[in-house]
DNA sequence: ATTATTATTGGTTATTATGCCAAATAACAA
DNA sequence: TTGTTATTTGGCATAATAACCAATAATAAT
Protein backbone atom coordinates (compact mmCIF):
# COMPACT_ATOMS: atom_id res chain seq x y z
CA UNK A 1 0.00 0.00 0.00
CA UNK A 2 1.60 3.46 -0.82
CA UNK A 3 1.44 6.30 1.56
CA UNK A 4 -1.06 8.36 -0.50
CA UNK A 5 -3.23 5.23 -0.09
CA UNK A 6 -2.81 5.07 3.39
CA UNK A 7 -3.21 8.93 3.70
CA UNK A 8 -6.96 8.56 2.02
CA UNK A 9 -7.60 5.37 4.41
CA UNK A 10 -6.76 7.65 7.38
CA UNK A 11 -8.91 10.44 6.17
CA UNK A 12 -12.10 8.18 5.83
CA UNK A 13 -11.76 6.32 9.09
CA UNK A 14 -11.24 9.83 10.75
CA UNK A 15 -15.05 10.39 9.11
CA UNK A 16 -15.93 7.20 10.34
CA UNK A 17 -14.60 7.36 13.86
CA UNK A 18 -16.33 10.89 14.75
CA UNK A 19 -20.06 9.12 13.38
CA UNK A 20 -19.18 6.03 15.92
CA UNK A 21 -20.11 7.54 19.24
CA UNK A 22 -23.66 7.27 20.53
CA UNK A 23 -23.58 10.72 21.55
CA UNK A 24 -22.04 12.32 18.31
CA UNK A 25 -24.51 10.30 16.65
CA UNK A 26 -27.34 11.16 18.37
CA UNK A 27 -26.24 14.63 17.76
CA UNK A 28 -25.98 14.33 13.86
CA UNK A 29 -29.46 12.77 13.92
CA UNK A 30 -30.60 16.02 15.61
CA UNK A 31 -29.07 18.28 13.71
CA UNK A 32 -30.87 16.55 10.23
CA UNK A 33 -33.70 18.42 12.01
CA UNK A 34 -31.88 21.92 11.66
CA UNK A 35 -29.25 23.67 13.89
CA UNK A 36 -29.19 23.65 17.35
CA UNK A 37 -27.09 25.12 20.29
CA UNK A 38 -24.87 23.32 22.83
CA UNK A 39 -27.57 23.99 25.38
CA UNK A 40 -29.78 22.51 23.72
CA UNK A 41 -28.17 19.54 22.93
CA UNK A 42 -26.87 19.02 26.57
CA UNK A 43 -30.07 19.06 27.22
CA UNK A 44 -30.67 15.82 25.53
CA UNK A 45 -27.39 13.57 26.66
CA UNK A 46 -26.68 12.68 30.15
CA UNK A 47 -23.29 14.27 29.65
CA UNK A 48 -20.98 17.19 31.26
CA UNK A 49 -21.14 20.25 28.89
CA UNK A 50 -17.52 20.47 28.68
CA UNK A 51 -17.68 16.59 26.82
CA UNK A 52 -20.40 17.89 24.77
CA UNK A 53 -18.35 20.66 23.74
CA UNK A 54 -15.66 18.30 22.84
CA UNK A 55 -17.85 16.20 21.35
CA UNK A 56 -19.03 18.82 19.07
CA UNK A 57 -15.34 19.72 17.73
CA UNK A 58 -14.40 15.86 16.55
CA UNK A 59 -17.49 16.35 14.55
CA UNK A 60 -16.15 19.85 13.23
CA UNK A 61 -12.70 18.29 12.74
CA UNK A 62 -14.18 15.81 11.02
CA UNK A 63 -15.94 17.92 8.67
CA UNK A 64 -19.21 16.79 9.31
CA UNK A 65 -20.52 20.05 11.32
CA UNK A 66 -19.99 24.01 11.62
CA UNK A 67 -20.61 25.92 14.15
CA UNK A 68 -21.68 29.63 13.90
CA UNK A 69 -21.70 31.77 17.12
CA UNK A 70 -24.20 34.53 17.91
CA UNK A 71 -24.55 36.25 20.63
CA UNK A 72 -23.12 34.26 23.77
CA UNK A 73 -24.60 30.77 22.29
CA UNK A 74 -22.89 28.55 19.70
CA UNK A 75 -24.93 26.97 16.49
CA UNK A 76 -24.52 23.77 15.43
CA UNK A 77 -25.26 22.55 11.90
CA UNK A 78 -25.12 19.39 10.02
CA UNK A 79 -22.86 20.46 6.58
CA UNK A 80 -23.38 16.87 4.85
CA UNK A 81 -26.35 15.80 4.58
CA UNK A 82 -25.63 12.24 3.14
CA UNK A 83 -24.62 11.11 6.42
CA UNK A 84 -28.42 10.87 6.97
CA UNK A 85 -28.66 8.46 3.87
CA UNK A 86 -26.14 6.11 5.03
CA UNK A 87 -27.16 5.50 8.53
CA UNK A 88 -30.69 3.66 6.58
CA UNK A 89 -27.70 1.40 5.55
CA UNK A 90 -26.75 0.84 8.88
CA UNK A 91 -30.37 0.26 9.87
CA UNK A 92 -30.18 -2.82 7.10
CA UNK A 93 -26.75 -4.35 8.61
CA UNK A 94 -28.75 -4.14 12.00
CA UNK A 95 -32.03 -5.76 10.93
CA UNK A 96 -30.23 -8.46 8.82
CA UNK A 97 -28.85 -9.83 12.12
CA UNK B 1 -34.03 8.94 26.13
CA UNK B 2 -35.37 6.12 26.38
CA UNK B 3 -33.59 2.66 26.74
CA UNK B 4 -34.60 1.48 23.40
CA UNK B 5 -33.91 4.53 21.76
CA UNK B 6 -30.14 4.23 23.47
CA UNK B 7 -30.45 -0.07 22.57
CA UNK B 8 -30.52 1.48 18.46
CA UNK B 9 -28.15 3.70 19.11
CA UNK B 10 -25.83 1.75 20.59
CA UNK B 11 -26.30 -1.11 17.64
CA UNK B 12 -25.51 1.78 14.52
CA UNK B 13 -22.47 2.50 16.60
CA UNK B 14 -21.54 -1.06 16.67
CA UNK B 15 -21.27 -1.00 13.13
CA UNK B 16 -19.96 2.33 12.67
CA UNK B 17 -17.10 1.67 14.93
CA UNK B 18 -16.65 -1.83 13.13
CA UNK B 19 -15.92 0.26 10.01
CA UNK B 20 -13.56 2.87 11.52
CA UNK B 21 -10.25 1.75 11.28
CA UNK B 22 -7.81 1.61 8.42
CA UNK B 23 -7.15 -2.07 8.18
CA UNK B 24 -11.22 -3.16 8.64
CA UNK B 25 -12.09 -0.34 6.01
CA UNK B 26 -9.13 -1.79 3.65
CA UNK B 27 -10.83 -5.02 4.23
CA UNK B 28 -14.27 -3.72 3.66
CA UNK B 29 -13.02 -2.63 0.20
CA UNK B 30 -11.02 -5.32 -0.68
CA UNK B 31 -14.46 -7.75 -0.05
CA UNK B 32 -16.39 -5.34 -2.44
CA UNK B 33 -14.55 -7.47 -5.09
CA UNK B 34 -15.48 -10.57 -4.11
CA UNK B 35 -14.69 -12.97 -1.30
CA UNK B 36 -11.04 -13.55 0.23
CA UNK B 37 -8.89 -15.86 2.67
CA UNK B 38 -7.81 -14.05 6.14
CA UNK B 39 -4.13 -15.04 4.54
CA UNK B 40 -4.76 -12.69 1.18
CA UNK B 41 -5.79 -10.30 3.74
CA UNK B 42 -2.65 -10.64 6.06
CA UNK B 43 -0.90 -10.36 2.54
CA UNK B 44 -2.06 -6.80 2.18
CA UNK B 45 -1.77 -5.34 5.54
CA UNK B 46 1.53 -5.10 7.50
CA UNK B 47 -0.32 -6.44 10.53
CA UNK B 48 0.29 -10.14 12.10
CA UNK B 49 -2.18 -12.81 11.29
CA UNK B 50 -3.62 -12.82 14.62
CA UNK B 51 -4.51 -8.84 14.54
CA UNK B 52 -6.33 -9.36 10.97
CA UNK B 53 -8.00 -12.04 12.39
CA UNK B 54 -9.02 -10.02 15.65
CA UNK B 55 -10.00 -7.43 13.49
CA UNK B 56 -12.12 -9.73 10.92
CA UNK B 57 -14.05 -10.77 14.08
CA UNK B 58 -14.95 -7.24 15.15
CA UNK B 59 -16.48 -7.10 11.27
CA UNK B 60 -18.28 -10.03 11.43
CA UNK B 61 -19.81 -9.43 15.04
CA UNK B 62 -21.42 -6.09 13.69
CA UNK B 63 -22.88 -8.06 11.05
CA UNK B 64 -20.94 -6.27 7.99
CA UNK B 65 -18.95 -9.61 6.81
CA UNK B 66 -19.74 -13.38 7.27
CA UNK B 67 -17.15 -16.21 7.00
CA UNK B 68 -16.97 -19.68 5.12
CA UNK B 69 -14.33 -22.24 6.27
CA UNK B 70 -13.21 -24.42 3.20
CA UNK B 71 -10.15 -26.70 3.64
CA UNK B 72 -8.15 -24.75 5.99
CA UNK B 73 -8.53 -21.72 5.06
CA UNK B 74 -11.48 -19.30 6.17
CA UNK B 75 -12.93 -16.60 3.45
CA UNK B 76 -14.69 -14.05 4.06
CA UNK B 77 -17.18 -11.68 2.00
CA UNK B 78 -18.86 -8.90 2.37
CA UNK B 79 -22.72 -9.27 3.64
CA UNK B 80 -23.96 -5.73 3.28
CA UNK B 81 -23.27 -3.71 -0.20
CA UNK B 82 -24.55 -0.54 0.84
CA UNK B 83 -21.67 0.09 3.09
CA UNK B 84 -19.35 0.66 -0.02
CA UNK B 85 -22.38 3.54 -1.13
CA UNK B 86 -21.50 5.55 2.24
CA UNK B 87 -18.16 5.77 1.13
CA UNK B 88 -19.17 7.92 -1.92
CA UNK B 89 -20.56 9.90 1.02
CA UNK B 90 -17.44 9.84 3.30
CA UNK B 91 -15.30 11.06 0.21
CA UNK B 92 -17.79 13.74 0.03
CA UNK B 93 -16.86 15.50 3.35
CA UNK B 94 -13.45 15.00 2.94
CA UNK B 95 -13.20 16.59 -0.44
CA UNK B 96 -15.35 19.47 0.80
CA UNK B 97 -12.23 19.90 3.62
C1' DA C 1 1.81 -40.72 13.07
C1' DT C 2 4.31 -36.47 12.17
C1' DT C 3 4.71 -32.27 10.21
C1' DA C 4 3.17 -28.13 7.92
C1' DT C 5 -0.33 -24.71 6.99
C1' DT C 6 -4.22 -21.69 8.19
C1' DA C 7 -6.60 -19.48 11.52
C1' DT C 8 -8.28 -18.35 16.22
C1' DT C 9 -7.69 -17.42 21.18
C1' DG C 10 -5.36 -15.78 25.47
C1' DG C 11 -2.30 -12.71 27.63
C1' DT C 12 0.36 -8.40 28.01
C1' DT C 13 1.44 -3.80 27.02
C1' DA C 14 1.02 0.69 24.77
C1' DT C 15 -1.90 3.98 22.95
C1' DT C 16 -6.19 6.36 22.48
C1' DA C 17 -10.81 7.76 23.91
C1' DT C 18 -14.10 9.26 27.26
C1' DG C 19 -15.90 11.81 31.04
C1' DC C 20 -15.74 14.81 34.86
C1' DC C 21 -14.12 18.87 37.37
C1' DA C 22 -12.09 23.26 37.60
C1' DA C 23 -10.45 27.23 35.27
C1' DA C 24 -10.48 30.40 31.37
C1' DT C 25 -13.16 33.16 27.60
C1' DA C 26 -16.76 35.66 25.56
C1' DA C 27 -20.96 38.15 25.40
C1' DC C 28 -24.52 40.27 27.49
C1' DA C 29 -27.06 42.36 31.62
C1' DA C 30 -27.48 45.03 35.77
C1' DT D 1 -17.71 47.42 36.98
C1' DT D 2 -19.61 43.29 38.52
C1' DG D 3 -22.19 39.46 37.71
C1' DT D 4 -24.40 35.91 34.88
C1' DT D 5 -24.88 32.72 31.13
C1' DA D 6 -22.88 29.93 27.33
C1' DT D 7 -19.05 27.66 25.79
C1' DT D 8 -14.30 26.07 25.43
C1' DT D 9 -9.91 24.42 27.31
C1' DG D 10 -6.65 21.95 30.44
C1' DG D 11 -5.84 18.31 33.47
C1' DC D 12 -6.53 13.90 35.25
C1' DA D 13 -8.49 9.19 36.10
C1' DT D 14 -10.44 5.36 33.95
C1' DA D 15 -12.00 2.51 30.19
C1' DA D 16 -11.64 0.77 25.66
C1' DT D 17 -8.56 -0.38 21.50
C1' DA D 18 -4.93 -2.28 19.06
C1' DA D 19 -0.74 -4.67 18.43
C1' DC D 20 2.36 -8.37 19.27
C1' DC D 21 3.80 -13.00 20.86
C1' DA D 22 2.83 -17.55 22.33
C1' DA D 23 -0.26 -21.27 22.55
C1' DT D 24 -4.07 -23.91 20.68
C1' DA D 25 -7.20 -26.07 17.09
C1' DA D 26 -8.27 -27.85 12.69
C1' DT D 27 -7.22 -29.55 8.28
C1' DA D 28 -4.20 -31.34 4.89
C1' DA D 29 0.14 -33.38 3.27
C1' DT D 30 4.14 -36.68 3.81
Amino acid sequence: MTRENKAVLAAKTKVLKALAHPARLWMVEQLSDGERCVCKLVDGLELDFSTVSKHLLVLKNAGIVSDDKRGKQVFYSLRVRCVLNFMQCVEAVIKQG
